[in-house]
RNA sequence: GGGCGAUUAGCUCAGUGGGAGAGCACUACCUUGACACGGUAGGGGUCACUGGUUCAAUCCCAGUAUCGCCCACCA
């Protein structure tokens, strides 16, 4: 189908077709400044961070189901009169962009970084970054962000870098920065330290072997599944109260294929029900055995190099750990000390959370955070309240975390990212010097990089400025809604918490932490390269429009809950996009007005939908509360479909050709603008054309949000279209049954209907009783509204006696159980009075309705 | 080992101590003057299982089964 946008903004064409629509809007938002905070006004902050993405990252559903959920909030703080400022940017992924920019350079030019050199890698990077990073941004655009792009950062910008620098100094100051020798999860591919979240842990088949260390009567038996790290051990140790060896604790033993004799030990540690009950200590490759080697003050035995290739001169110099451990094995084997292998045994083992390849405990200086007081602090922020975790349900999740930190190991050995700012003297003097001070001529800087969730951390103000005293940083900190996936609590958000409490002299870094779900495939599988089931939605965005994908996403937002995303469910949004589409086109070409007071006089079906209306703003307002942005949608979605367009547009159509057309014509512009407006936090792009188009005002970005007018809520206007919705439906019902098109015209003659007959008639296609009016139907609604048709024949007899049937059979049911209830003296008793009453009722409703039916039953016997 | 959650219509999911819901899918009819990306009507569920509390349980409690997620230094 071809179409151009018509010249009158007034004529719009019969579908909604978003690529045509979308386009232009976003520049002229742009242009015209509406997304750019002003501290200067007087309106009060709303402040949103985004979660920076990976500046190589592409936009995937995640982050927009995230983005269009921060969307919605700014976008409806905006309008709500608040000084919005959703800020943008992006992090540098430390070893992700390393990763990448080696493996391109490796491509394009065959080196590695080592062939550069520090600088000239750097250097290489930043091209990069230039050149391919940044894709996002441009999708951000695309999904329609109301974001401030004055404000956008980069967490290696000048500015976040004095704020790195600035925190680091006064930590270190504060010595809750420190350096020190202990294990680390070491990356022996990406040959970098980890902190303890970036390795993830799997079960895993590998093996077990019990292996004899001496020989006689002094001989222990180890069990181990790393068989290879007995080249370092340095002991075995056995608990103290242990019986069975008792009498070796305070002895040596020779440890095979080596002639070294290591002490046998006690320590508190080992857990004489496992395996023999005693353990060969590694300190230099084990975090238990570190702790041990500690107490005991046993010698650190490193046997492998970076590579976690053996370093120990011998049979087994240059394997790699895994061609050492069956080496090894076999070797011990031949010895005859093997007294147990089992195999598969499986364990948890470590993989680094980058690329996989599995983690190796390694002695190593490195910097650290001491996080003690830190997440205390963070814990109690939100044990008492100034920080609430949305949904309440993973506050658990936070305080499991926060309350049993270890300290975070912050340097990488890498070249990409923040350089610690530390600097050593030629004599082997350190000094961590901040962002205005130069250390001595002399002096070189400490070789590592920075963990890039320590910049990530200072994100919610150095964004704004700090370490300087800026406007933003007075007016914007602390952010008011932080909105992430749970995936990244740990990673993100508790060190946010950490570092903002300690640089913000005690003030959170948000109010409210908002957590996602993950989106899903149609089945609820998690999305993946390797599984083939990765969205891309930018393809559902041009085949469907931004807000089609917007708003499948956020009708299936329930807090905290993961969603499955299905391409149907785009489909179902667009259409909405195209009801909504057509109603404001059936608005606009019956001349709607949105200008001046609402009339006092109006029809019943204006006032119900008036109060309707009201109760919908009302309903919206508290669920923006809860962020229960699945049940918005929903409500908005049933308002806009089952009451405005399938109701009362229907209805309107009536007084719109009559005497009451100004009023009605009124009562749609006022119900569209509303509606409209309520639904431009989730779907932008739509509801600013069609407001612009219906209102001939300059943006629905800028205009007010929607106030409840509690004053038009009318019970009476309700329950008289609820009594209409009731006749028609049943009469609908009726000539389905019957085989009576919808098109056709029928002469009916209703008793005992009120107000409503003209819409009922029109509805229904229904024409006024002529002289030869023959009533060969006839119908007693539910309502008591008898309904009479000349269907100029028979009717079906059989298809009415079996609808009867069944309704009977319903009827006899809800009077049984109604009636049962009434008499059983328990529930009469106990029951809350109102809950009786209701019982009533019903039994009463029923037994009418059994009358009702079992009187048409028995006419149409005759 | 610790923590959390799920089990409701074919699918994906809401929901509540007192009449089982939505979207999509499905069936029938309808090109009616906003919209076929539409309209009207309809079919479909012993709310995982077993006990308990209660006048009343899909909802609260206990247990069972199945599934999932997070954390953890089980050699």
């Amino acid at each position: 189908m071809t179409s151009t946008q018509p010249d009158d903004p007034r004529d719009l064409p019969s579908q909604y077709l978003p690529a045509e629509v979308e386009g232009p809007l976003y520049e002229r938002w742009i242009e015209r400044g509406y997304f750019t905070a002003d501290p200067s006004t007087d309106k009060p902050p709303y402040t949103i961070v985004i979660p920076p993405p990976n500046v190589t990252g592409s936009l995937h559903l995640g982050h927009a189901l995230e983005q269009s959920m921060m969307d919605a909030l700014t976008r409806r703080a905006r309008m709500r009169g608040f000084d919005v400022l959703w800020l943008p940017g992006m992090d540098h992924a430390s070893i992700a962009v390393q990763n990448l920019v080696e493996r391109h350079l490796a491509e394009t030019e065959g080196k590695g970084r080592f062939d550069y050199g520090r600088e000239e890698f750097i250097g290489k990077a930043w091209e990069w970054k230039e050149r391919f990073g940044g894709q996002i941004l441009g999708q951000m655009r695309r999904l329609g962000d109301g974001v401030d792009w004055t404000r956008e950062r980069f967490t290696m910008d000048a500015g976040l870098s004095r704020a790195v620098q600035t925190i680091f100094k006064k930590l270190y100051d504060a010595d809750l920065i420190y350096r020190a020798e202990r294990i680390i999860n070491w990356c022996p591919r990406d040959l970098t330290a980890l902190s303890d979240i970036e390795v993830d842990h799997a079960d895993e088949p590998g093996e077990l072997v019990s292996i004899r260390y001496g020989d006689g009567e002094n001989s222990i038996v180890v069990a181990t599944t790393r068989a290879e790290t007995m080249l370092g051990d340095t002991a075995v140790a056995v608990h103290p109260d242990d019986e069975r060896y008792q009498h070796l604790i305070g002895k040596t033993v020779a440890l095979p294929l080596t002639n070294r004799e290591i002490p046998i030990v006690a320590d508190e540690h080992v857990d004489p029900s496992f395996g023999t009950g005693a353990v060969k200590v590694t300190p230099a490759h084990d975090p238990n055995d570190f702790e041990i080697g500690r107490r005991h003050d046993l010698p650190m035995l490193t046997v492998m190099d970076e590579r976690a290739v053996i370093t120990v001169p011998g049979p087994f110099h240059g394997l790699d750990r895994l061609e050492a451990r069956s080496a090894i094995v076999a070797a011990l084997r031949e010895d005859g000390r093997i007294v147990a292998e089992k195999r598969p045994y499986v364990h948890a083992v470590g993989h680094c959370s980058r690329c996989d390849t599995v983690v190796e405990p390694r002695l190593s200086l490195q910097w650290w955070v001491r996080v003690e007081s830190l997440a205390k602090a963070a814990g109690d922020a939100v044990r008492d309240g100034r920080v609430t975790i949305e949904p309440a349900s993973m506050a658990p999740r936070y305080f499991q975390w926060v309350d049993g930190l270890r300290d975070w190991c912050i340097s990488r050995q890498l070249w990409w990212g923040h350089r610690i700012p530390v600097w050593y003297s030629p004599d082997g003097d350190d000094a961590c010097f901040g962002p205005d001070e130069t250390p001595p001529a002399g002096w070189t800087q400490d070789d590592d990089v920075l963990d890039t969730w320590f910049s990530s951390a200072l994100w919610p103000f150095s964004t704004l400025g700090w370490p300087e005293d800026t406007a933003d940083v007075r007016k914007y900190y602390p952010t008011t809604v932080l909105v992430t996936g749970y995936d990244i609590l740990f990673f993100w958000v508790v060190r946010m918490m950490l570092f903002g409490l300690y640089a913000m002299d005690g003030e959170v870094p948000f109010k409210t932490i908002l957590l996602h779900g993950l989106v899903r495939d149609a089945h609820g599988k998690k999305m993946s390269k390797s599984r083939g089931n990765v969205i891309d939605p930018l393809v559902w965005m041009d085949a469907y429009g931004a807000d089609a994908v917007r708003l499948s996403l956020l009708q299936g937002a329930n807090p905290g809950a993961d969603q499955a995303i299905n391409e149907e469910w785009v489909v179902g949004a667009r259409n909405f996009c195209n009801k909504l589409w057509n109603a404001t086109r059936f608005a606009l070409l019956n001349g709607a007005t949105v200008d001046g007071p609402l009339p006092a006089e109006v029809t019943g079906a204006d006032a119900w939908i008036l109060s309707r209306l009201q109760a919908v703003v009302t309903e919206v307002d508290a669920l923006y509360e809860r962020f229960e942005f699945a049940k918005i949608a929903d409500t908005l979605y049933h308002f806009a479909w089952d009451e405005v367009c399938d109701w009362y547009v229907e209805l309107a159509k009536i007084s719109l050709a009559g005497e009451d057309a100004p009023a009605t014509r009124r009562v749609l512009g006022e119900v569209l603008d509303t509606l409209l407006r309520l639904l431009h936090p989730m779907i932008p792009f739509t509801t600013e054309a069609l407001w612009t188009a219906l209102t001939g005002r300059e943006s629905v970005v800028v205009a007010p949000w929607p106030s409840a007018d509690t004053a038009r809520a009318n019970p009476a206007a309700e329950a008289q279209i609820a009594a209409v919705q009731d006749v028609v439906t049943e009469v609908r019902r009726f000539r389905s049954d019957q085989g009576v098109k919808p098109s056709q015209r029928v002469p009916a003659r209703l008793t005992g209907v009120g107000a409503g007959e003209d819409a009922i008639r029109f509805l229904l296609r229904l024409e006024q009783p002529a002289d030869d009016f023959t009533a060969t139907a006839s119908l007693t609604t539910s309502g008591g509204v008898v309904v009479e048709l000349d269907l100029s024949g028979t009717i079906d007899v059989a298809a009415e006696r079996a609808r009867l049937a069944k309704d009977l059979a319903a009827a006899r049911k809800e009077r049984d159980v109604n009636a049962g209830k009434l008499a059983n003296e328990s529930f009469t008793a106990k029951a809350p009075d109102a809950v009786i009453a209701k019982v009533r009722d019903r039994l009463a409703a029923a037994e009418a309705d059994l009358a009702r039916i079992e009187a048409a039953l028995e006419q149409l016997a005759t």
